[in-house]
RNA sequence: GCACCCAUAGCUCAGCUGGAUAGAGCGCUGCCCUCCGAAGGCAGAGGUCAUAGGUUCGAAUCCUAUUGGGUGCGCCA
């Protein structure tokens, strides 16, 4: 729906016109001063520098006009120009009887919707995932979210790392090691044995030991180059080892991403592509984009207008095997086949360039347009070091083992303070499981996507202040209330609402906010922009509480109205944190 | 070398299409459960917005320089 501010900006933007100025200077926002009024405008400023006119005589003129308005129960004018705009109530109740009404509990509509792919896993076969993949998962989960409930139609792809050098190192090291597997016995072409000869644990340990051996030997090295450009020309042997690679490690992945609620609707890979790199190289060939360069084939992207060399995109390398840069033009080709309108790549910020490299070959090969794809960022997870974060013994801090910590630490909170309603109780590990992925998401989300920032291992395990916990406590306590009053939300929320204390409109106007929250959320691919909107309306809530009486008020419609209002918090602030992933336990 | 990003309270960070007294969480000090869940609420202390110039009626925000951090720069992903 319309969010307040928008309201108020086209009110006060036909004054400005009425006045001969640009409608837009009406833009009204949250005031800086909540002490003189909730909203204000600044728009007379804009316009005297504009207009050359005084700009006191504008807001002047403006304020005039606008005190006819019923929407307003107070306009006045301060400093040079400032417009402090305070809603009458009957206009905030107007706007939060809307509200009740709207069956997306306030969020931001997009007028015309796209079919979104959003790629937000990446994670390498053979690889367990570690502290590093869990932004890409988390923001990415949460974008889907976010652009869901704005009407877009998105799926999320996890794009395994499943086609590069990095196989042909685990196929040289397990060679190395059990050269008599029959996968490498050239002889054999078919029947391969249907158990895997190693184990997801297996791979944990061979995979950092084989690259390690490629980068101490070149000779090593050159074995796994060309066994990858083998596997990806179809050495059968090779394929079926890939294979069992890629199974052992997909039931492992789905694990540690359930484990975290993180999901995706497609589990295609670089591989998954093979089949369309033979195509995507003809059609560069038919439009003569393809160039050779030392030895390999290439696509320019350079610009003169570019302020750094951006080196060409290299799509078949010069021993014939194929690296991302060509897996990921192949899967833009392929996603343009499946009709999307829009690919997001929710990746590490570093590769930034790669993807400039990408999506200007995929410009130039037709594929979208520049601006149909997306490289969101994110920054690294520093340790108190500023450095990429890494555990005390230097290794990386495995996801599975930060889940197991922040549920331990959620384990012994529930302990000692859950207090369970009779008949629908949940058992406590659940409700820890809940909490401790709450913390870890909302610590991670909260950050500017784009952001470095220190990894606290005591911030995420932290259930107080701006936490997840936080606001699944809030939520819980809203159910509770609702509760012991005998209804529920759907119930409650028929009541009509009257505000009248400070901090049931405080509250009402918050919630009436949340458009623009998810609006700038969903622009901006910015998930912090809607973790700072629901927290401040969790906090309002916890003050609304503590100051009015809810669920045992006196007087019957005062009551009434409350626990709608209550109700109506309650559905915006599950809508939000459906959003952002985070689910709200029963009780906590 | 070239390019990009960052520097705001003791700590971790918001705020940046310029606007009034720069915010939050943590930590610290004090207060609040005979009343709907204290994972909560209230109050307080704490800031030359890295430095120096510039633009402007007005700069944490825009421009330039400097300092200090970080990142990227074709056969890894």
């Amino acid at each position: 729906m319309l969010s307040l501010t928008s309201r108020l900006s086209r009110l006060v933007g036909e004054a400005f016109q009425a006045e001969g100025l640009d409608p837009d200077l009406g833009l009204v926002r949250v005031s800086d001063r909540p002490d003189l009024a909730p909203f204000q405008c600044n728009g007379a400023l804009a316009a005297a520098k504009a207009a050359k006119k005084n700009p006191r005589a504008i807001a002047e003129a403006v304020k005039a006009r606008l005190e006819a308005a019923g929407e307003l129960s107070d306009v006045t004018l301060a400093g040079p120009g400032f417009l402090n705009l305070t809603p009458s109530d009957s206009f905030l109740e107007a706007m939060t009887s809307e509200l009740k009404e709207d069956p997306n509990a306030g969020a931001w509509q997009r007028e015309k919707t796209e079919k979104v792919v959003l790629d937000y896993g990446g994670p390498n076969v053979a690889k367990p995932l570690h502290v590093g993949h869990l932004r890409s998962a988390i923001i990415g989960q949460s974008l889907k979210g976010i652009m869901r409930a704005a009407g877009d139609e998105v799926l999320g792809d996890i794009h395994l790392g499943d086609w590069g050098l990095q196989m042909g190192q685990l196929i040289v090291e397990l060679k190395h090691r059990e050269p008599g597997l029959v996968y490498f016995d050239e002889s054999v072409t078919s029947g391969y044995p249907e158990e895997s000869p190693v184990t997801v644990a297996d791979l944990a340990e061979i995979y950092p030991a084989a690259s390690a051996a490629c980068k101490e030997s070149e000779g090593r090295m050159a074995e796994a180059q060309a066994a990858t450009a083998e596997l990806q020309s179809g050495r059968p042997g090779y394929r079926a080892l890939w294979q069992h690679f890629v199974d052992v490690s997909r039931e492992a992945l789905e694990g540690d991403y359930a484990a975290l609620g993180v999901q995706f609707e497609l589990w295609r890979g670089e591989a998954s592509v093979d089949p369309l790199i033979e195509p995507m190289v003809e059609s560069l060939q038919k439009k003569s984009l393809l160039e050779d360069s030392d030895g390999a084939r290439v696509v320019t992207v350079a610009r003169e207008t570019d302020k750094k060399d951006i080196p060409p995109l290299l799509v078949i390398k010069s021993n014939g095997s194929v690296g991302y840069g060509s897996t990921d033009l192949a899967t833009l080709l392929e996603r343009q086949q499946d009709g999307f309108d829009r690919c997001i790549y929710v990746v590490d910020k570093r590769q930034s360039e790669h993807f400039v490299q990408v999506f200007r070959a995929a410009a130039r090969l037709g594929l979208f347009s520049e601006d149909a794809m997306e490289h969101a960022g994110f920054g690294t997870m520093n340790g108190k070091d500023g450095r990429p974060f890494k555990t005390r013994e230097g290794g990386v801090l495995r996801l599975s083992d930060l889940i197991s910590m922040v549920t331990e630490k959620a384990l012994e909170r529930v302990r000692e303070s859950d207090s369970a309603p009779e008949g629908e109780a949940m058992s406590k590990e659940e409700i820890a499981r809940m909490v401790g992925i709450a913390a870890l998401k909302f610590a991670d989300l909260s950050n500017p996507r784009t952001t470095d920032y220190i990894f606290d291992l005591d911030r995420f395990v932290s259930f107080e202040g701006k936490t997840g916990p936080y606001l699944q406590y809030a939520a819980v306590r809203m159910a509770s209330v609702l509760r012991k009053a005998g209804t529920g939300p759907e119930e409650a929320i028929k009541a009509p609402i009257g505000l009248s204390e400070p901090s049931e409109k405080e509250l009402a106007t918050l919630l009436l906010g949340f458009a623009d929250a998810h609006r700038s959320a969903y622009e901006k691919r910015m998930p912090h922009i809607l973790c700072e909107h629901v927290f401040g309306v969790a906090q309002s809530f916890s003050k609304y509480y503590s100051n009015c009486r809810i669920s045992d008020e006196e007087d019957n419609s005062v009551r009434a109205s409350r626990l709608a209002l209550t109700a109506l918090t309650l559905g915006q602030v599950r809508a939000i944190l459906t959003q952002l992933g985070i689910e709200i336990p029963k009780h906590m």
